[in-house]
DNA sequence: AAGCTTTGACCTATA
DNA sequence: TTATAGGTCAAAGCT
């Protein structure tokens, strides 16, 4: 087992980009271990506080969490200089918890709530570097889910929804459990089996997306212009952007799936990618221009 | 012209 | 077995 990890999922999955001021991404897991990454303007880079390397089958293991764990997380709040997140879970022992923390190089330094009828919080500090820009980032914690999707809350969505795949949409439907449409897409890339489901209000705001299947193909990148003005339009155009608040992701979770880690992992993607301007370089390109 | 979205119909899983 | 809900298909229209 091992390959694509849950922070690759993170990663490919949109919520690599947390707004235009605020990115958070945690990157870089590669066969031989755990490279996680927190990074963006007024977000600290955890990488410099980064555990042994350790694969996540090996790690997993060692904890004591059995191969189809999961885990589901949820920002809830901001906090300055912390990041706060719990983890709540059927079989979410301590080890397990302690193994969350380890695979993001996060520090407990703070247990908050160990109420039973609560999942526990836990503040994480990254202490080299809580010196410096805040960290607007706070996580809740909710069950662990046993369904092989990663669901990701709007908050952690980059706002044009660009997680630098193609998608495209194949269809719509109003579901039962949610007054919101859910909108289906495929990935566009030949032969890749990812799929996202986006729920969006009525308002246009993203209030969920699921992911479904990793992508078995490096994320691809924006070595052209787009050639359409259809499609210059869609990354940049201000109606497609989500507006999200902070205070709206409180209810939202996401859930890692793990039976993905068994995909393949592209260390070169995410090994090396330091700059913030890798995350969206075309929107960047294209407001230069615009601007 | 290619690639996208829309949308009703159809398929399938589940209670 | 059947009803229902969720997911997918595919034709038509749009950019």
């Amino acid at each position: 087992m091992s390959s694509t990890s849950f922070t690759d999922l993170l990663a490919s999955s949109g919520v690599d980009s947390y707004g235009q001021d605020e990115d958070f991404r945690v990157s870089g897991y590669q066969n031989d271990g755990f490279y996680p990454e927190i990074t963006g303007s007024g977000l600290p880079k955890f990488k410099t506080a980064q555990p042994p390397p350790l694969p996540i089958s090996q790690a997993s293991h060692e904890f004591g969490i059995s191969d189809d764990w999961s885990v589901s997380v949820s920002r809830h709040q901001w906090n300055k200089q912390s990041l706060r997140f719990s983890l709540a879970a059927t079989n979410a022992t301590a080890t397990a918890k302690r193994f969350f923390c380890n695979m993001f190089s996060l520090t407990v330094s703070e247990t908050i709530n160990t109420s039973l009828a609560l999942p526990e919080t836990y503040v994480v500090q990254d202490l080299q570097k809580k010196q410096e820009d805040p960290v607007p980032c706070e996580f809740a914690a909710h069950g662990l889910r046993s369904d092989r999707q990663v669901k990701v809350p709007s908050s952690m969505v980059s706002r044009n929804s660009n997680d630098g795949y193609g998608w495209r949409k194949y269809g719509q439907k109003q579901v039962k459990k949610s007054e919101n449409p859910r909108s289906y897409f495929k990935c566009t890339y030949p032969n890749c089996v990812s799929k996202k489901i986006v729920e969006t209000a009525s308002d246009g705001q993203i209030t969920e997306i699921i992911y479904k299947g990793g992508h078995n193909h490096p994320k691809p990148e924006f070595t052209k212009r787009p050639s359409t003005s259809a499609n210059a339009r869609r990354m940049v155009d201000p109606s497609s952007v989500v507006s999200e608040t902070r205070d709206q992701s409180e209810n939202s979770s996401i859930s890692f799936d793990c039976s993905d880690l068994e995909q393949k992992s592209f260390k070169s993607e995410y090994g090396e990618v330091e700059e913030e301007e890798e995350d969206q370089p075309e929107i960047k390109r294209l407001k230069r221009e615009g601007g």
